[in-house]
This record gives structure tokens, C-alpha cells and sequence, in this order.
DNA sequence: CTGACTGCAAAACATTTGCAGCATA
DNA sequence: TATGCTGCAAATGTTTTGCAGTCAG
């Protein structure tokens, strides 16, 4: 088993809130995906824990994928390509920020999705991506709302 | 016609340089698609030109767009659902930077599909950008090379 | 004229879904 | 024991491709 504790509790709990079962099949993939840290797809899944002796169809890896994805688990992207590309979500992972340039204001945010196309632009250029600081500044909405609706910041 | 001249000169070159023709088809994809600066589908396309009475089959879209995603002037994205996306690029837009902490040296580069996630992620907080600034810190090929290939760097 | 292009319809692929039997709570 | 679950195979929807006729250079 991993060690992503947090991680398993919070799907358990998810799954009893919806009242859904914890099956064979779920405790499985759930403990596959969460075994490592890289990218997958479906038919990766299939085939991994055919690999181990423990038999799944596609229908229901797309299936589980998808209460995970739900319950914020998973990240689920289309990267540039035909399929779908899934990764694990620890509880917890770094973030981004938004800056207030009013209030100065901090506001974290995660986007996997960013996350992934980075590192799509770091293989486009052979980079080896160590860390990354991404920063984007405005206006916090509770300031817009103490500024009146005028100020119409555009995008970079 | 719209008055991406630029862009205009820049899909006629490519197709000469690879001995392609300037069909009736070709330019009038061309021209839909830089009238506008909004995302479309493959479909969208087909609909819009049969809509001014010009008829273009769905295959040569594709691989009209094949093309002019080749020579960079739209991006093509799987947002996060079905079907592709695209977007008509302009030359010399806004960029971001791969900074090799080894050497100094700096690569710009640009990914649409990250500009985008960006104005999600604000949308989602009520945001409203205005400038924004995103790094990448890691090791060029370059160095890479020189350093032979130990020192996996990972990913923050 | 020639080689590239187009439209059509069929093919390819990933993902989704209906259904009958199975297993969890 | 009752629902929800699973696997299978068929269905769906987008993108790709083979082919025969057409057109740009």
C-alpha cells in the first residue's frame, strides 16, 4: 500500500457520503494510482493491474476515474493529444498566486492543468524544469466591489 | 478581409517553401478564421463558410488546420472535454520565460492554452488580472549536455 | 499538363452506455 | 436481501484516411 493516507480517507469518505459501495475494484485502482506519481491514461491502468493479477474493464477504470476526478483526487487532462491524461492529486500540493495590487491581497490557486502544460513547454524545449513562481496581478474582487464596477483592468 | 497581413504573408510563404497550393479552400479558412479572436471547433468552421455560401468538407479542415497549426498561426488544444479547440495566434504575442539557473540563459515562449487556464483560475476568484508574471527555473539542454545526463532535476 | 487538393464515405479510436449477473453493506 | 457494481459488447462522436475526380501553377 502507499503511504497517501489522507488521500485514502477522504476517497472513503466520499464514496459513503454518496452512498456508493467501496468495491474490489476501487480499493484496487485507488492504490494503483496512488503508487506513483507519474501520468496515466485509461488503458495504462487496464494494463498495469492485468500486470498484477488483478482483472479490471476499461468501462469501470473510466468510471472510477471519474469519482476521483469528482472528488478532486485526480487531475483529468486532454494534454495536446487523442486521450485523456490522469494524475494523482496529493492533499496538500503547491500552489500559485493572485496579488492584489490594491489590497495586497494574496490568493493561492492551484491549476494541475497549468501545471501539466508547463511541463509540455519544458519537454518542447528540453528544459529541466526545477521549481516555478507564476504570479498574476490585479484587482481582488473585494476591492473591485470597494472601487465601484469601474477600473476595468484589462489582461496582460 | 481582415488585416492580418502578417499572418497572411507568413501561411502563403509556408505554403511555397513546401511546394503546397494557394486553393479557394485554404484562403477562405484562412480568412474565417483570423475575422474573429474567439475559439472554435472543426465544426464551427464548416458551418460559418456554408453560412456565406462557400462549401469546404470537414476533411480538408482538418487538415487545413493541420496546417496552419504547423506554421503556428492558431493553437489547437483539448480544453479539457471532447473535441478539439483552436484559436487563430497573431504574430509577436505576449510570452513567458525558461530561466536555466546554470547559465543564466533565458527562452521565451508563449502557450496560449496556459494564457487560458490563467483567465479561468481568475474568473474562478472573481479576479480581475491585469499583468502577470510566470517563470520557469531549471537547467537549459545546453547545460544539461555539458553536465552529462546525472542531476535528474524534478519537477517542482 | 502534372502533382497536389478536395469531398465523400468508410475507418479508426477513445470514451460512454445498456443490460444481465454479481457482490457489498 | 437489496442496490449498487462490474464486464461485455454495442454505440457514440470526433478525427483520419483511401480513392477518384478536380484544380492550381
Amino acid at each position: 500500500m502507499t503511504e497517501a493516507v489522507e488521500e485514502r480517507r477522504l476517497f472513503a469518505d466520499f464514496l459513503r457520503r454518496r452512498g456508493l459501495k467501496t468495491t474490489r475494484e476501487r480499493t484496487a485502482l485507488f492504490e494503483e494510482i496512488f503508487a506513483t506519481h507519474h501520468h496515466f491514461d485509461a488503458d495504462d491502468l487496464v494494463v498495469r493491474l492485468r500486470g498484477k493479477g488483478k482483472k479490471v474493464s476499461r468501462a469501470t477504470v473510466y468510471r472510477t476515474l471519474d469519482l476521483l476526478y469528482d472528488c478532486g483526487l485526480v487531475s483529468r487532462v486532454r494534454l495536446n493529444d487523442e486521450k485523456y491524461r490522469y494524475e494523482r492529486l496529493l492533499v496538500g500540493e503547491h500552489h500559485d498566486h493572485l496579488v492584489c495590487t490594491s489590497c495586497g491581497a494574496v490568493i493561492e490557486f492551484v491549476d494541475p492543468r497549468i501545471e501539466e502544460l508547463q511541463e509540455a513547454v519544458c519537454k518542447r524545449y528540453g528544459f529541466a524544469p526545477a521549481t516555478h513562481s507564476h504570479q498574476i496581478r490585479g484587482v481582488c474582487s473585494d476591492c473591485q466591489a470597494r472601487e465601484g464596477t469601474s477600473r476595468g483592468a484589462s489582461p496582460a
